[in-house]
DNA sequence: TTAGGTGCAAATTCTTTGCACCCTG
DNA sequence: CAGGGTGCAAAGAATTTGCACCTAA
């Protein structure tokens, strides 16, 4: 799939429309246009482009209730966020292929090796996006220590 | 590999130290000992975490020093950033399970799909970090756009 | 010696927040 | 009509930059 279908848009605005009535939050045309917004696009926009996108069809809407409104949608779990989400750059010395295991709870970041990660080989339809490079395994998860403390930080 | 071994740190040093002379940069304490925090360490630290680390051992150092030179060990390729590098947050509206191509180029950012990749069977190194909720697959590369236009963004 | 490196502080850039008005339900 | 939502502007964070002094080579 390399563009969004029409039947993808349609669904995931049928899904925004149900999950936002459910939520108990107003509909207003902001919400509307900028969960569009990103539900139409197959790259995955930042606020900037996001926020440009939307101004097309609504020239007032202003940049801090796009920001506020992607925070709502992503705690609805209508959108997600890639790269750290509210974090920072980190920094990292292993240079031998690895692969990553995140903490969603405190952030803790650990390697992990796997020769049969490392030899994957890609669909085909990855060589009409562009030449591969690296492969990298991010799994997310609980680790041990958030596991035992339970909910809380 | 829970730990970064005595061994990696002095390898990693090295290498450094070889790579810095290569380049033609002087070799001073700051850089020193900003490397080395970061070698040294298993998890992967953000800026404030090395600046940290590093004013234990060296009280002056500045954190624009930190910023500095972590670009610098970046462009000379002895570090790795993880999350967005330089990047900003991005959203995406697919909640379907999808991998990720990003183009290290210009950013581009497209879905893959696999059911291979759904399927993967981690290591079991990986349940002695933690319990594992999602698996996805990063495969960075160069856009076919980029790649026609060659070097050039 | 001397060019590159560092510390400091100010500037940018990205994101969040306080407040008064507006609009959905 | 009421309370949440929005726009504006200002505040906060994170990161970068200009400049004068310092130091590795």
């Amino acid at each position: 799939m390399v563009k969004v279908t029409k039947q993808d848009i349609e669904q995931r605005m049928a899904h925004f429309n149900e999950a936002c009535r459910n939520s108990g939050a107003k509909l207003t045309h902001q919400r509307m246009e900028i969960f569009r917004e990103v539900a139409q696009s197959a790259d995955h926009p930042d606020v900037e482009k996001v926020y440009q996108g939307v101004r097309k069809r609504m020239p007032t809407v202003s940049l801090d209730t796009v920001y506020r409104t992607l925070g709502w949608l992503k705690e609805l779990g209508l959108i997600k966020t890639l790269g750290p989400p509210r974090e920072r750059t980190r920094f990292d010395a292993n240079l031998s292929h690895h692969h990553h295991f995140v903490c969603v709870q405190c952030g803790l970041m650990r390697d992990f090796y796997s020769d049969k990660f490392d030899k994957l080989s890609l669909p085909e339809s990855v060589q009409s996006i562009g030449y591969v490079e690296t492969t990298q395994v991010e799994v997310k998860g609980i680790c041990l220590k958030c596991a035992v403390k339970g909910k809380p930080i």
